[in-house]
DNA sequence: ATTAATCTGTCATAATTGTTACACAAATAT
DNA sequence: ATATTTGTGTAACAATTATGACAGATTAAT
């Protein structure tokens, strides 16, 4: 076991060496590598295995019949790969996974999983944790994405990021953002331009004030008011 | 314990009730009740139990400090509330949970839970069920509205009808909606008249025709090509 | 079988957003 | 300091969707 580092990966990180060297005794494991262009898994194969990409990167596909690919998601190491469809009902993978480097990929058997469940509370924590914080982060994606006007995702988005940024400055009623014009509207799935607009309108309106990445609100009734 | 009744419940309903007194031996718990309008959990208030609606039904709101509220969901017995949020990073309600009728509510603190996974791997099992289940649906929501474009979304939901229905009914091109045309509308979160818009351009161009609420795909490839 | 209720197809008009384009500001690199 | 890149504000126009309204079709109820 002292030949696999697991530091970064999210189901893993918490835990000593010590502590993984243990949790991974007696327990029944592979580690496969695949080079570029390999399919590490094919859609509509079950998923049997908790699989964590150790080494290396790959891209999840939706592939169709008549051979139309769309890219769903690139991945990089350390990190599980469609960890919540091992223990879900309908446990096939919804892509095809395909190695975009040199991958190493260890394969653990579900019963194996749970074992090692039953052996770590720690960690079978760290990973409802991060089944948790995952369904917590779709949950407000798919709020905003929800709210159907761009003045309404932005009015959610900034009492989003006012409320956290509350906890640190309680009655503050300013917060930086994390992601430019750009980036916040590709976030919202929206065009730049139309976000612009609806910026410059609602500083006209006098509800907010944004400058650089600097956001302030000034009226906050009408924030709300956006977003039924 | 053999008056708490968790039929229904889906992280409790594959055990029996034999299985159910053992796991919930030596764990502490209590069970409140509540008449309609009380307010069981307040928005930002830390989750350390998982609770479980044993009878009656409760709604959950957003409340922002100038008093207006938005209703996020009606829950009705039996059912765990906010399950995501008892083992996230971040473990505060992000609702206020209210009684809206006579309520008998299950609290099992957060470490009491752990030992219960402990104890019963099928109750373990379960729960991650439970949320892989919820991840995966709200990964599909998620892809359905980050497509832009009525057809779009019709095209989406049509191929993933037709892929579930592929596996009772291997080279069908045909199968059946659960929804209406208004709760389609509604599923998609466009206007009703816009969706029979798209639906009737569809036909006319040769790539489907929906029967009341048959569907034929007749051109799959064009339904690909709205996709990206 | 008939009535009532719901669902569907369609239209004109309004509102919102996307697209493309350009000038200027800000940040970064040389 | 200057050049280059990246980000921002704005505009005209096109495309998509919402709204509200109505008639006909279908389904459910009596």
């Amino acid at each position: 076991m002292k030949e696999i580092d697991f530091s970064g990966c999210p189901i893993m990180s918490s835990l000593s060496g010590e502590r993984i060297k243990n949790l991974f005794e007696k327990i029944e494991f592979k580690i496969n590598t695949y080079k570029k262009g390999d399919i590490v898994a094919r859609q509509g194969s079950p998923c049997k295995y908790l699989n964590i990409l150790l080494a290396g990167s790959v891209k999840t596909e939706m592939v169709a019949e008549n051979g139309s690919v769309m890219t769903i998601e690139n991945i990089a190491a350390v990190r599980p790969l469609a960890s919540a469809f091992l223990f879900a009902e309908n446990n096939i993978f919804p892509v095809d996974v395909i190695a975009t480097d040199f991958c190493r990929i260890i394969s653990i058997p579900r019963d194996e999983v749970l074992k090692m469940f039953q052996k770590d509370a720690g960690f079978l924590e760290s990973y409802i944790k991060y089944n948790s914080n995952k369904t917590q982060f779709l949950s407000t994606r798919l709020q905003t994405l929800n709210i159907k006007t761009i003045k309404g995702k932005l009015a959610f988005y900034i009492l989003e990021g006012l409320n956290k940024n509350l906890v640190l400055n309680p009655g503050t009623n300013k917060f930086r953002m994390d992601r430019n014009q750009t980036e916040l509207a590709k976030y919202f799935g929206v065009s730049r331009p139309a976000l612009a607009r609806c910026i410059s309108e609602m500083e006209g309106e006098n509800i907010i004030l944004i400058e650089h990445k600097e956001v302030k609100v000034i009226n906050r009734a009408a924030l709300q008011n956006l977003l039924g």
